[in-house]
DNA sequence: TTTTATTTGTACGGTTGCGTTCATTTTGCT
DNA sequence: AGCAAAATGAACGCAACCGTACAAATAAAA
């Protein structure tokens, strides 16, 4: 195994590592572990679908748990960059509130995220590291967000809240409501971009009436 | 294999079968199954932890995936007669309300039901016909009793709502919040008895304001 | 006591898949 | 051109574990 980054200076003769390969292999196995889960995907068939030799995998990854840490890395961060809470002073709270739960609802009903959170429930009993990791660089930093924005929404007199940590968990609770859990079991939800709107709107102003100074 | 159940009318002698062997076969399998998810769990494990040759289990079970099967079928099962709703025209919505969330909150927080939905999580790419299993015995029926509160509550003009479905899933989300995203990747929460109320409380709270006439 | 089904221990066949070794080939840099 | 690292293919050792076969022991009913 070599090392990841190969921005070794010394280099000087050599065929050089072809990153190519490396991204081909990590695509692979996204896919072949969203498919199949950890156990029931091989190394073989990472290799096959990336149309690489097993040891060029080996080449590159330590062994199987660190590439599919590797793959779920990448995934929890590409997650997290599609959600830039909308930090402008322009719109209104409402308006702020019901883009967020737009983007909630997109983002749970993508087959990815249900399928990775079906991986990472399966390996919690191997290794629950793997769970905080997720939590602290997913949901939790989301959360963050959120209650950075009510909390000075408070502070304006906007709304009236007594306890941020349980507000930014309603909000959440109101949008999915037991979304993920359906989905998570196999459920096939059919929501058209209007039926998006008409829960987000709902579970906004049912958030906005609880919180009313 | 024989049949799970020995109730032949026929039996003329021979050594009875021993009920006692089949329930510690399916406890064990329980327990290894809850700690260690599907694949990691082996046949001589349960086998040894019953107290119980291997060749027993096979007498008695078709196969891992049919032990598998009826153990998280006896679970569903037990979850289920946990969740009698009041039916009681004694008490006021609130109460009933109250008393429901209140008993979701300590379901939630059961480690056993934590395992169980990540081991099932696990087993939804393996067969996805678990997943419907469980939601239809578990999840919707619960739902579906909830809805029936509502209906009738609506009809007596206690509440007003024009989606019971969209009623029911915010309850749910109001008294979950994301307590179950959470526990699922390890966080352990440390609720009294008065925490529990709280939380409850505010969430029915809430979901009154929401829908006061 | 005889009968008959249950249960056990041991052993085995078969499969799967991880991770490694090694000789060979490919490829780009200097 | 010549060097050095990357990549390949094939083969292997090894361990785990499923499911089965078989012969012997056990236990309760007839």
């Amino acid at each position: 195994m070599k090392d990841a980054d190969t921005n070794h200076a010394h280099r000087l003769a050599g065929r050089p590592a072809s990153q190519r390969k490396i991204a081909d292999i990590l695509a692979a196995a996204r896919v072949e572990f969203f498919a199949n889960g950890f156990s029931a995907t091989t190394i073989e068939a990472i290799a096959a679908r990336a149309q690489v030799s097993k040891v060029t995998v080996y080449s590159w990854f330590k062994d199987k748990e660190n590439l599919f840490g590797q793959v779920v890395q990448t995934e929890v961060a590409h997650m997290r960059e599609n959600f830039v809470p909308e930090n402008l002073a322009e719109k209104s709270l409402r308006e702020i509130l019901l883009h967020a739960a737009l983007g909630m609802l997109d983002f749970l009903l993508r087959d990815d995220r249900v399928r990775l959170e079906r991986m990472l429930a399966a390996e919690m009993a191997r290794d629950p590291t793997i769970g905080k990791m997720f939590l602290e660089n997913g949901p939790l930093r989301m959360a963050e967000g959120l209650k950075a924005l009510l909390r000075a929404s408070v502070k304006k007199g906007e709304i009236q809240s007594d306890d941020l940590e349980a507000s930014a968990e309603m909000f959440a609770g109101l949008v999915m409501g037991r979304m993920d859990l359906l989905l998570r079991y196999g459920h096939k939800y059919k929501m058209t971009a209007a039926d998006k709107e008409i829960r987000a709107k709902r579970a906004v102003d049912a958030w906005m009436l609880i919180h009313q100074p």
